[in-house]
DNA sequence: TATAATTTGAAAACGGTTTTCATTTTCAAA
DNA sequence: TTTGAAAATGAAAACCGTTTTCAAATTATA
């Protein structure tokens, strides 16, 4: 990035994937931005995100329904993780202050170092478990 | 299933399932039963594992490159984890025997009801971590 | 048999994503 | 300021894994 100006799109993505509460796939934050007054390509908005997912700054989730994005506003470390329902579909952004330790003994002892950021749990939310009892 | 017969090409694709060692694409798994003189459709061939999957016998991995189907040997509970290198793309089995103890955790105190079989961890693989320290 | 129900598979449709390429915008040099 | 090179944009087309459609083939049941 030896570049010193942001385009007008550039910026958009950006603001819009900061404001985003949740995750969104590409498809749908273009519609979001043209809701919003902003006319973007669907090309430049994939570009964006790819861009913005090499700097750190959003997370690419690939589900089995295409891939959604979210912005990192997570910096407390290894302990948050993302879980999709598989009954009601949602994906869900938690933490867990165990994950941490799990991952720890995942790289010394089994020598694989996993990224919080891409992986994701498949399993039933608070919700669906509870009408699954019931 | 109240039918008594198995066709043709199911049989073909339970057989292959059950002889893959790993993990492999519908198109592949087609492939492979077209080399081994099988004639079977595409559409057939995700049907049966859609309906192996049903049955528990496969599972579905979602991965950022399209689907992989695996038979499902592992009678060992909660501890084998999926995980799929970044860097190479290879995805491996392996055990951890602290996995049930935070599936556990996660069941109790976050109510989440993880299923070990879809999840999909990302990260870095032994050989690849080795050569990024390099 | 005859008929109903199931299974198959080629072709078409689908949907998210990537590629192509001509145009526009921005930067840096003159 | 021009001017030419480099980067970014976006509409259209291509891509690719997957699903749908539907007519033909197979199997079960009467």
């Amino acid at each position: 990035m030896s570049v010193t100006y942001m385009t007008r799109q550039q910026k958009a993505v950006l603001q819009c994937m900061e404001s985003l509460n949740g995750d969104a796939g590409a498809v749908e934050l273009a519609e979001l931005l043209h809701a919003r007054g902003q006319s973007i390509g669907l090309t430049t908005v994939y570009r964006q995100l790819e861009k913005l997912e090499q700097q750190g700054l959003v997370h690419k989730i690939v589900t089995d329904e295409g891939a959604r994005y979210r912005f990192c506003d997570c910096r407390r470390g290894e302990d948050c993780f993302l879980i999709k329902c598989e009954q009601c579909g949602k994906v869900e952004h938690a933490h867990c202050e165990h994950l941490g330790e799990l991952y720890g003994h995942l790289a010394a002892d089994h020598h694989f170092r996993i990224n919080p950021h891409r992986t994701l749990f498949y399993g039933l939310c608070q919700n669906c478990a509870g009408e699954a009892e019931a």
